[in-house]
DNA sequence: AATGAATGAGTATTCATTCAT
DNA sequence: TATGAATGAATACTCATTCAT
């Protein structure tokens, strides 16, 4: 509900009936409102946390080929968590969470970019390429505008265009073609 | 204020003082709240739309060469309108637009969208590569990722970064590697 | 808490709480939280009852220094009292009482009274003097208006001031002054 | 409705309802509903003020009689307060004030107070007597004693009985008796 | 045309009371 | 018997909207 029609848009007897319990109910387990859709995001987030990082580690070298396997994986994460968890992932990305989320969740935010941020210097950067958290904002940013589209009705994806996306997106951070340097 | 607060979290007094007009004047001029927001979306979209558009033109090849000066003149203006109105550009990638914009404001979208997608189109696409749509939804969301990312303080962006981000996206809808091609 | 707080004022969940029962228990031995004022009153009210009245006993004859006698224990027993208890004393003494006080609570009110207003009685009106029921209603509001005074700081009460006071009130209700009688 | 109800007894839309107003309406006017309280308050007790004080002045000489003469019209302009505003005299002496009173209303007590306490001092003490804020406390709480038990039907009060009233407690604090005393 | 006071429906939150365990 | 989770009616307060001036 907080997806779709933001903080203030949501009403907490609509939350309590939604869940089928009585408004005073709600108020046992959370303080407030703040307290609640705080509760939310650090359930999305740790989800998606859960989602894309478990087991996933680092790339196993710098080699482009092993980079690229990596990186594959983590958009193919992405996409099944988008996929299975559309409200989840919509409500992550809305702009006004800053007006409410307090520290914990805030502090959340870091456990999700750290490590990619980490995985990212281990490839080692293009020479003329843009720095690493450059790099993670636009993929990141086009995964979301990925989606946003779908869901908007302006593009249809299934795991083969979703493929080509990543594949997009891969050129936009691949180390220089090692191939082609090579010859 | 819509930006900061959203439509929900915006009270219409609040507005109204933000304005310097009474209360009742601004319900002179906008029928309820809901028409309000939308002319205010409206208004940045058409300011987008000139910022964008006005006097782009399509490609005046296929070359890639042509291409990507076309790219990089899209990539710049989107930088300057981001840059110079930034409320407007947050206020326009808000999500929960949908619960309130009208016909004539997701018109609108489209009068955006339209011209960009034309434009892609003439560009060969990639044997390998990603559906004009796709590609479009990649680069904008890529944008939107850099300035929102900027914006909440996980990087900063100068005019260099903002090129190095145009190559890397560039990259991402380049017509087939020049230097592959070359070989 | 009642005292503190006022009856509107006091949750029942918090009384529960400082009762160390839970909520629910409340419930079963007080049909509502009005009986458990009204149970509340009554037992401050017979406590009050029992530290005035008690073996005290009407004045032993009519003469001036007996009935100073008599005085002077209720007043020294009213002091105790409100020291021992003072927020048996202040809850008993607010205002809006009426408003929950059930027909027993208020039967009680009289058992307080009557034997003042017998035993004054039987103390010969001065010629010029005041009802006994004006008389009591004076005491008793002097007193009262003394103790609040302390609780607000107003002044502070020990031993001597308030033998001082008794000296005061006695002269309010003392038969013909002795001195001039003695003429 | 606060003298009969208390502060947590009354509700807001209750207030807004006597008073002919729209709930909004009481918001536009006052903060919050301690505002109100206090505006009431303060209301009350400046009327208070103004009955007691206004044009009183200090006793005129030391002298038995013309202290006795500004106790009396002191003790009058009481009861005639009483009289014609007895909600307003209810209110201000109901007890739970201290919770929501602010520094402004609690001020204003003082301001009662200070110059009858004054007044009192130039009025000499007797030799065994109490102090004066302790016969201060004394005669407002009889005051107060008298109308309470006459609002709630213990006895009932006209302009002789008040009289006679004022006799008694003038005898608390009236200088030894200079006619006996001379003899 | 501009205003802002008035309004009451709507919102977050509390609390007396019930009842399954 | 004791409990405390569940509840929804009630409360303080806000806000979109109207309308007399």
């Amino acid at each position: 509900m907080f997806a779709d029609r933001g903080f203030h848009g949501t009403s907490v007897p609509e939350v309590a009936e939604a869940a089928k319990v009585g408004t005073g109910t709600l108020y046992r387990y959370f303080a407030h409102k703040e307290a609640l859709v705080n509760e939310v995001y650090r359930d999305a987030k740790l989800r998606l946390r859960s989602a894309l990082l478990d087991g996933l580690g680092a790339p196993t070298s710098y080699r482009a080929d092993d980079a690229e396997r990596w990186f594959r994986e983590l958009w193919r994460r992405l996409g099944g968590f988008a996929n299975r968890e559309p409200d989840a992932f919509r409500f992550l990305e809305m702009q006004d969470h800053v007006a409410y989320l307090d520290a914990e969740s805030r502090q959340l935010e870091l456990s999700v970019i750290g490590p990619l941020f980490l995985a990212g210097k281990l490839l080692r950067e293009r020479a003329a390429g843009a720095p690493i958290d450059v790099l993670i904002a636009l993929v990141w940013g086009a995964f979301v505008g990925l989606i946003k589209a779908s869901r908007l009705g302006y593009l249809a994806i299934d795991e083969a265009r979703l493929e080509q996306a990543g594949t997009a997106c891969w050129r936009m951070i691949a180390p220089e073609h090692p191939r082609t340097r090579a010859r």
